[in-house]
DNA sequence: ACAGGTACATACCGATTGGTATGTACTGTG
DNA sequence: CACAGTACATACCAATCGGTATGTACCTGT
């Protein structure tokens, strides 16, 4: 059985890669530092070698335990399971608004920071993070098909294009309150992504 | 006179702060190496570090002399001088995705690709890239502002979040569409802006 | 023509990086 | 209870980083 001074092989695992996802957030996958992270854990690189062969599978790690893990909760289960998917779509959106702070704006997206860090620069990176990509889109999509079937969304609507616009919009806000540091101008923008949402249904009912 | 051979101290800057845009604009701020840039221009520290006090002053004349001269040539002054703003606007979005290649679509965009980075790191450069972002959402809104008296624009649109938006989606679509590395997505996906921004304007005329 | 500052080149520095080799304690298994 | 593999800690390494100190050639002003 596990006590507490048990030696727990995979909560330590979680630790580091816990405190990689901090690291990476916040200075980038080149620029973390593995003592840092290591200094934030209270380990060594014994510790650190031993569940992960190098620095790359650790930030693999990050995206699939972490990145994708937030994404499946926040975004791609609740569109997936809505039988309103237009209402749940919007209300992700004002959600992520609502709950914005000064500090989760200025850190941006993890994913997107990955993205526009790593995707130029490493294949295996790129293709994970185009993976999570490609879910959301699909999941945006789908959910777009589902309204449109309903007679919730036009007919005229390129269900694909669209989704892809949400999501780079999506992305978009965040990335320039990030830079703009306003929780203000964040919401003002989520809420004209909101409008173009409301843009695709049809008129009345 | 200035003859080839003889020392030419501009010439020789211009070509470090060149030679330093592409390194930074495929690697990163923190990533990119003094040695590489000098490297590929033939100098050496010494030239480096008589023009440039360090590496960040050299990021921020990149910045300045390189990434605001391109925003200024392709997207502030056709919109200043335009008098037929969402033409033009429309336009801008339209040279953007036809002029698109592998290369440029994978690179993303050079300003968003250093606020990511850099906004959360250094007040420095968040305040120049800032500087940058304020230009372009002002440029867009006069531009709106000036579409809504000719009366091609509708007048409940809020030009200031509208410009926020603009801004916000195109950088989006780079981005997604950087680590998509898909000319095609890109051209759907600016023009769902496009469209965007044609649903701005009054119906008929 | 000479002096002095400009415009570089060369050589070197401490700090930090990711990664490795080795040692040791704990832990589950026969 | 012994043994073997797991789960770490410690110490060390070469490479690279940004930055500096020094040396030298050129160019300009007088």
């Amino acid at each position: 059985m596990a006590t507490q001074t048990t030696k727990q092989p995979d909560v330590t695992r979680d630790k580091i890669v816990d405190a990689a996802f901090q690291e990476i957030y916040r200075q980038g996958f080149q620029a973390a530092s593995l003592s840092n992270i290591l200094a934030n854990t209270g380990l060594t690189k014994g510790a650190l070698y031993h569940h992960f062969p190098n620095k790359s599978d650790l930030g693999l790690a990050v995206i699939e335990e972490v990145i994708r893990e937030g994404f499946e909760a926040m975004m791609f289960s609740p569109l997936r399971e809505t039988d309103d998917p237009i209402e749940t779509l919007i209300e992700v959106i004002q959600r992520k608004a609502k709950n914005a702070t000064l500090e989760t704006v200025s850190l941006g997206c993890a994913l997107n920071n990955l993205m526009q860090e790593m995707s130029p620069l490493d294949l295996e990176f790129k293709q994970r993070l185009n993976g999570i990509l490609k879910t959301w889109q699909d999941v945006v999509m789908d959910a777009l098909k589902r309204a449109q079937k309903q007679g919730r969304v036009r007919k005229d609507v390129e269900c694909r294009a669209a989704a892809l616009f949400i999501v780079s919009a999506f992305e978009g806000c965040i990335g320039i309150a990030k830079n703009l540091q306003s929780v203000k101008d964040f919401g003002q923008c989520m809420a004209q992504l909101e409008s173009y949402v409301r843009g695709l249904c049809a008129k009345k009912r």
